[in-house]
DNA sequence: ATTGATATATACACATATGTACATTTTTCT
DNA sequence: AGAAAAATGTACATATGTGTATATATCAAT
């Protein structure tokens, strides 16, 4: 059987396993994640695996490293990032929402359901969940909201995202963006400047109609 | 080895293997739910299952059955239950999210996490969420909210829930208590009666402190 | 007590998964 | 071209799961 060589010369890699167990994840849950069914749609032999990786423990361990990289950064960075008012701060965070690079919901909700299963993992979102709630907070404080409504109105953002995350919907680009200032007159209690909101069209990309 | 009887006069029971893969599914996910461990909780041999179920799916399809019934009519029975004002009506459903006879978080999350690795359960799913978002919605416009408002807010309440949920947290009755005032707030846009948070408070035997 | 329905257990056949030992192939470097 | 390294493949031992055939036990009703 013919085979794609990758960079290196050879037909597999700790890249390619890696890969390959992150779609099967993110498709079908950790237990979808073994070596054999891997091996098939790699077109490798099942124990070629075990020259990357000693063992399946160590293959999930680096999906999660995966995901603890990728996801809980971006979330912090775009609350910090510099905004006039709270509904441009949002739009920032709102941001994470419609960009994969930024944060990957798909990847997240597997994690998630992958946490029903393992106590450890349910420690690490749970961690992960209450940075995030903290980085919103404290983005809602700056601008002057009192502490207990700067705290709900944190998990209100971010569970609304959660959330539809774990509705595992497939909506349209338009049908979302069309719901955005009334989320953020909602979750900031202030309505969106015209010219905010075209910014935040543009670079997503988007020319409403 | 002894073995408590039920009420049938036998060990085994359909009821039994139901319960069985139930907490199973809470506890581990779907794929726990497998015929030889639960045999083995329930004490009993492993093909006696096959007494009770055809196979391991018709067992899953009990399960399926079960989350429909217990979690999809609460919602919206609650939502059409009769209120003086938004406020009020609003905490006619956040009785859902605060008893478990009314809305199993526990169960939902599983059944979620089930349906990344099944298409047609997906379906269910999302279907089960379109109903409950649309009484939601008719309940925000019962109080002559406009229907484009109606419907973002509709899905903040129903989406902070699943968010939570998915965030599996266990926090103290207490400090989900003092947020609810704050909750009511941003989703309806109107501060809540001091006698409706008391009768609120009152029905799920909480004392403020 | 005997019978028939209900329930449980044993034995078998089969499928899918993990991981180790060892041989073989392929690539890279000299 | 030859040697070393990197990667792949074959064979084996083991574990866990499903489902069927069949024997055995238990309960309820006559």
């Amino acid at each position: 059987m013919d085979q794609a060589l990758n960079d290196t010369g050879w037909r597999g890699s700790q890249e390619g396993w890696l890969e390959a167990a992150y779609h099967s994840l993110l498709e079908s849950g950790v237990d979808s994640v073994k070596i054999l069914p891997l091996a098939k749609k790699l077109n490798l032999s099942r124990t070629s695996f075990y020259w990357f990786f000693k063992d399946r423990e160590e293959l999930l361990s680096a999906l999660v490293a995966r995901w603890r990289d990728k996801n809980t950064g971006n979330i912090i960075k775009q609350s910090e990032a510099y905004a006039e008012s709270l509904a441009e701060a949002m739009l920032n965070v709102f941001d994470c929402w419609l960009n994969t690079d930024l944060f990957d919901a798909k990847f997240e909700f597997a994690i998630r359901s992958w946490a029903l299963q393992s106590g450890a993992l349910l420690a690490e979102v749970q961690n992960a969940d209450q940075i995030r709630l903290e980085a919103l907070k404290r983005m809602f404080m700056r601008f002057g909201i009192p502490e207990t409504t700067s705290d709900v109105r944190a998990r209100t953002t971010y569970l609304v995202q959660i959330g539809y995350i774990s509705m595992q919907s497939m909506e349209d680009i338009a049908v979302r963006m069309k719901r955005i200032p009334e989320y953020i007159a909602i979750y900031t209690g202030e309505v969106p400047q015209q010219r905010e909101l075209d910014r935040f069209f543009a670079r997503h990309g988007y020319r409403p109609s």
